[in-house]
DNA sequence: CACACCGCGAGAGCATCGCTCGCACTGGAG
DNA sequence: CTCCAGTGCGAGCGATGCTCTCGCGGTGTG
């Protein structure tokens, strides 16, 4: 079906070529020009190709925007996975590290990039479901990251349990379901919890917000902090306060 | 010179009242097709002026943009203001989950101002200085809690004092100026933590990062959750864990 | 081997965009 | 009352996304 044998077309495979031409220099004009920037005139000919040409291959400029969009989930995903994966496995709050700051580090290099998958929404322009995949990977990351607190914590999870208990384990079905059983519903909430404070640091910091705020020179040392205070939220064992 | 006086110039309100409705025409366009889709020749027809003629209001598209940003900041400004004079001085938690829940509330009604002044920043476009005094209106409201935080609280802040105390002393340094002097400096971290949790939770569920993790249908609930928790991270008395 | 097919690139063209410039008018300032 | 600054209009420039048609050339088949 979907196997790529040998000798499958060798036309096909100029094709492939071709579209990932395409996309490495839209990606490299992503980078320079942001995404509303992104011209397709101009990358077909930085590519060589007439305009209309590079309909082949795109069927619109969304197309081409949605395809760059799975490249970045795919890269950041990529990125913070190998990253994760290097740290010991029972070094939980290295691995919360690790996958916070290769975050913030990925956004910080390719920032256009980083805008294009969390920033606002190109207008008029919804997501396709073929970005849910690749968008997952760094969710997953820390879904499993989960699944291994609460093996290590036994369940004292619902300590906290307050009175709109209910309301909210309804709300976050969907999250408990995508990291699977066995992690208690309020580890849950934090885990989406810290990991929605990553991206909105992160989007501060990139998009201007943090002017004034924190002196541009020590940015590292606070998001550090930041991380360290988050890993107290998330009930990392052995990150209690002092 | 500036001012205002009842008689200045019939000409000059003419020209304020033509500058109005341009801008009420552009915020239309605006709510409707976002801030990439804002055509200035759209607006233009919509006004009943040529395109052209637009010019002599405002000097490009980007000077458009720029006076929906200010008054998209003035439009969150004064309803967060308004909602959070509202609850009793004393009560700190009311206090605060206003601002959130106002901010959040007044992000979904607009979503695309919301978008123009929290979002990925419109590409090759630098924030003008016009946009910093209206943009501090809603820090300035969060600010004055904090005061009242710490006045109540009386000094126990240094007590979650870590290793890397100077350098986060240092990185908080304009955010600990803005505030005012007497607020202790765990407690700015504190509060720029909870603001920069409140953006990330209101960006991710603006920009769709929300869909399959938390339902639909509770969205406000765990909104609320989200807040109670963050009352605590805040370190707002009377908000301790059950 | 010859032919029909079809993917591919090129080019012209359409509607729209932001922006500039020169023109004509008109009503308030001096 | 007379200017002229301010205003609106229209044409026009370069650029965009997108569509259509055309001709070339490799591909697989009769």
């Amino acid at each position: 079906m979907t196997q790529t044998s040998p000798a499958q077309g060798i036309r096909a495979e100029a094709r492939h070529r071709m579209r990932a031409a395409i996309l490495d220099t839209a990606r490299a004009h992503l980078a320079e020009h942001g995404a509303t920037g992104l011209s397709l005139r101009a990358v077909a000919r930085d590519v060589g190709m007439v305009s209309s040409a590079l309909y082949r291959y795109f069927d619109s400029r969304d197309a081409l925007l949605t395809a760059l969009i799975i490249d970045a989930y795919d890269s950041l995903g990529e990125t913070v996975e190998r990253a994760e994966a290097e740290v010991p496995r029972d070094d939980l709050v290295g691995r919360w590290q690790a996958i916070a700051t290769t975050t913030r580090a990925w956004a910080r290099a390719d920032p256009h990039q980083y805008a294009l998958v969390y920033g606002s929404p190109v207008p008029g322009y919804a997501a396709p479901q073929d970005t849910v995949g690749p968008a997952t990977r760094v969710t997953r990351v820390l879904a499993d990251l989960l699944v291994d607190v609460a093996a290590t914590a036994p369940a004292d999870g619902d300590a906290t349990a307050g009175p709109s208990d209910d309301a909210v384990a309804a709300a976050i079905a969907p999250a408990a379901a995508f990291v699977g059983p066995g992690v208690p519903r309020d580890l849950v909430v934090r885990g989406v919890m810290a990991w929605t404070y990553v991206f909105g640091a992160v989007s501060f910091e990139l998009f201007g917000q943090r002017h004034d705020v924190i002196a541009d020179d020590r940015r590292d040392e606070f998001f550090d902090e930041e991380l360290r205070r988050l890993a107290v939220l998330l009930g990392l064992p052995g990150a209690g306060p002092s």
